[in-house]
DNA sequence: CTGAAAGCGCTTACAG
DNA sequence: CTGAAAGCGCTTACAG
């Protein structure tokens, strides 16, 4: 298939050096003089030359490649991650290598092997909805660098880059408060959920500080949020004797099956109920009243995860200090609550 | 880093066995007896042994990974392709790198050069848009092997893999016409848009068959559709002495811009103007009233895509006939015209 | 049925 | 400043 493919020997015979200084121009190693090496780009750039990356991978140990493991490459907060991960990578030298884990635990650890067998400097992953036995992830951190972003847990010792979950939450009801709500719901996942548990931390805190008491009532968990679980459980709070005044949604998907329920039992958004999301994807701006939400930055958090990974693939003796890198979100001010 | 790594020397040496012979009896070669494969294969288990990917590739000339160029990764209809050629990839043994061009035609070209130089079994494109110049693609094409999916150009000799977008517009339009819609108007881009201009040909090919004259009035077209594109065209056909009674947009997110004006100008939709979308996208059951529109079975197109370029990596001499495949889509009828 | 040996294209410690 | 040579881990034509 291929034919006449450069390499370094031929480029060494045109010019009668060998191969070692051809490789060294190249590379421009500090021994080469300035004018052999001039010679030599020149011509390898006439023959085309493009070094066979599996011969140096194999010579290095080094692949240049990171893995990335997610649970679903359709969610469109997921894509703006992959991108900026795409941007610091390429940015970088780095090729990615993308899979799905399907949210299925023991397709994430297949995908995990799949990835060291297949030579990837570094993994990062996104952890699968219930990766309560992180055995696996673990057995994979110990073989090589690994970083978790987006959907992380406590339980695995390592780099973690996330946004500010809770604050922004807490930016999110506080704004609720100043807009003059008093009795704020939430719907949520159960307490197995990392990213949940920290939204509803940042809840609490607002609720706190702004001496509203908590009611149980008004609190509302499910196993897995959507929009079909945010129509259920609006039904569940328009029923209540004491109907809340706001609702924050600790997803868009969720809000937006709020909002329909709402407008179909014709309640005035924000006026009766005020209504917040989480995450400002597409749909957002689509329903109407448009969302006030919390605006995530996929293209950061995906930056910043490649950044310490590579920092990790490059510290040789691979002592890493496990932290947690936290981005910060931005509240979007929408018509479904006040702006102020 | 990676220490006590298993390979083929010491399984051998644990065994007295040769190198080649535990080669060859890992990869099943019909020489070795049955006995000698089995225990070769439990050690090599016991051992943990990964195949270095890279000593492989190196000495196969073979890499086992397919390259995928899209425009943007973060569209909900490229992620439905990317997980078919994940999914297909994966059951084939292939792996993927995924890159974006950004639309930009000077970066697809570095993409499909980078891919080349890491090494890609075959590439997978999408063309960016407004690719009049398919120079770059040809020297790609003649080096390696190339299909396009999606964005395709009827100028670049090779596989291509697209929706049957005439048909699709034609079913569109025919169901305007069969809910006794008589005057469609049509929202699309300027001729070299590939897809636009065979969806163009659907609707005029609906019109003709069922004897309806074409306005040139009530035929929209601009650079590149979008939400904005989609009202400000809305706003001029509202503005003609004759509207029309229904808008085919040729895409979701024109047709949402289109139902948001319409809605802004109380008409009633689909009683006044019924609207029809293209690509079945998240919006387009969130916006009210639900957008009738195509779905587009991206899963498939990404999976047959990932067929064909095998099929051409496995093809020795490399002479590909260029042929089309048109994946089938569906009508799906919602609130922004009438069930029939 | 098994083994010795060459070689894929590159980098790098060693020698000069 | 440059070169000869070893070696990364694997596959495979050749020999037996």
């Amino acid at each position: 298939m291929k034919k006449d493919v450069t390499t370094l020997k031929k480029i060494a015979e045109s010019l009668n050096l060998s191969i070692s200084t051809v490789s060294r121009a190249l590379n421009d190693h500090q021994d080469i003089s300035s004018q052999t090496k001039e010679k030599v780009k020149k011509l390898a750039k006439e023959m085309n030359y493009i070094p066979n990356i599996f011969a140096k991978g194999f010579r290095q140990h080094r692949s240049n490649i990171i893995g990335v493991v997610v649970s679903n490459v359709t969610h469109h907060y997921t894509t703006t991650i992959i991108r900026g991960i795409l941007e610091e990578a390429a940015a970088r030298g780095y090729r990615v290598i993308i899979s799905e884990s399907n949210n299925d635990i023991e397709k994430q650890t297949e995908m995990l092997n799949t990835m060291i067998q297949f030579g990837v400097d570094g993994i990062l992953l996104s952890l699968s909805k219930l990766t309560r036995d992180v055995d696996n992830v673990l057995r994979t951190l110990n073989r090589i660098p690994l970083i978790l972003f987006d959907k992380v847990s406590s339980k695995i010792p390592c780099t973690q880059v996330v946004i500010n979950d809770e604050e922004a939450a807490f930016d999110a009801v506080e704004h609720l408060i100043n807009i003059g709500k008093k009795r704020i719901a939430i719907i949520k996942e159960f307490e197995f959920s990392y990213n949940s548990e920290k939204r509803f931390a940042g809840y609490l805190k607002a609720l706190k500080q702004h001496n509203i008491p908590l009611d149980e009532k008004i609190v509302l968990s499910c196993e897995d949020i959507n929009l079909e679980e945010g129509k259920r459980m609006t039904n569940i709070l328009l029923s209540l004797k004491e109907r809340p005044d706001a609702i924050f949604c600790i997803t868009d998907t969720a809000a937006i099956g709020c909002i329909k329920v709402l407008k179909k039992f014709n309640v005035r958004i924000p006026e009766e109920i005020a209504v917040v999301g989480f995450s400002n994807n597409a749909n957002s701006t689509i329903i109407e009243p448009q969302l006030t939400t919390i605006d995530q930055p996929g293209n950061r958090i995906g930056k910043t995860a490649v950044h310490y990974l590579i920092e990790e693939i490059d510290t040789p003796n691979n002592v890493v200090t496990s932290k947690t890198i936290e981005i910060k979100t931005n509240l979007i001010i929408r018509d479904s609550t006040y702006k102020v």
